[in-house]
DNA sequence: GACAAAACCGACTAAGCAGTCTATTTTAAT
DNA sequence: ATTAAAATAGACTGCTTAGTCGGTTTTGTC
């Protein structure tokens, strides 16, 4: 089965948002790039906002299966486990990463997009925190605050990662646990306990 | 003395574009916010271009001055004295703080600004990192990593302190001394080292 | 006060853009 | 095979917008 033209019109679109920006990627453009009439593009998504949502949801959501992704059956998602899930998806998604990293400050929502399985990884991740400041693992900080800093020390991380030769980011990323692990826990704790 | 239709200009400008983002903002926009003709806008500002970059210019040369500020004469600038001018500088500013978030992904700049004050606060903090990986007090990761790891919760603290009601702001900053510190210093190592 | 230079004004324009419209092709169901 | 619906095409349009231009006012200097 051949992509579809909608998928070719978000591929294109994410290729050249992450290089223009919104404003500097023209309608004409993102259908020049996928091979598809701009009568096309405006069949599939009613307006270009309504483009740029879709691919919002969709890159986000498959972040957030990222996340969530159980690599090891036994393991009960400790944080480092979601850490390095995030930092190498990202990695190895450069454009998403851009795609991300454009939309976190674009003033281009105005409304909050709702979105599920976002919510899951949320809910999920507060969660793991909450207990950890229970077991006196995580520092006693508002949750809110805990979140956001993880979310920015994951996405500057990604990107330092993502600039550096391939064969040294493995380790760079190995090297970033402890500083989101310092960052949010009680030193001296037992880390381990995070995996409970 | 009456403030100039310059400056008139990019106050108006850091408001809109803080609000509605640069796409969102015509020139025409900026002039009628500021009072200001559109010719008299051109006359000050080559193209919409130009005008941002002086905007950053100036909003970038503010902040470098405000964090190499010396509050304590007896201080040698230790690591938590700039952290907090930092924080509370943007939480003060917090359309600066919205405005340098805005560039931070924007794409708009495709070449780098040479900021002569800027190298000056990224030299002199990059000194101050080496100068506590050699007495094992900052964990010995690469600067570059550091620096952007610094940058990035700096703003991330910020936002998140500036959303809080006033009377909440100060002792959310002090609690976010520990999170900078702990994620990248050495675990137990002495911190007033760093003040050296 | 005469003169030039700089600052200022706002109507105007040329280009670029999101989105439309009508016509054509493909798909799928009966 | 027929037919309706969905998908596709691309020329076209009306609006928006960055930037211009000729003229006017202000500022500073001798």
């Amino acid at each position: 089965m051949t992509k579809s033209k909608r998928t070719l019109i978000l591929d294109a679109a994410l290729a050249l948002f992450t290089i223009n920006g919104f404003h500097g990627t023209t309608t004409a453009a993102i259908a020049r790039e996928a091979q598809v009439a701009t009568g096309t593009l405006f069949h599939h998504f009613a307006t270009k906002e309504a483009l740029i949502e879709a691919l919002y949801l969709e890159v986000k959501k498959e972040f957030a299966q990222a996340l969530l992704q159980k690599n090891d059956p036994d393991s009960v998602f400790p944080l480092t486990e979601i850490w390095v899930n995030g930092v190498t998806w990202l990695v190895c998604q450069p454009q998403k990463l851009a795609f991300i990293l454009l939309c976190s400050h674009s003033l281009y929502f105005d409304k909050k997009i709702q979105l599920a399985i976002w919510q899951e990884v949320l809910g999920f991740f507060t969660q793991l925190l909450n207990a950890g400041i229970k077991n006196g693992t995580i520092k006693d900080l508002p949750i809110q605050y805990l979140l956001t800093t993880c979310e920015s020390i994951l996405l500057s991380t990604a990107s330092y990662v993502y600039a550096l030769p391939a064969e040294d980011q493995k380790a760079a990323i190995n090297s970033s646990i402890s500083v989101i692990v310092d960052a949010i826990s009680v030193p001296g704790a037992d880390i381990h306990l995070l995996s409970r």
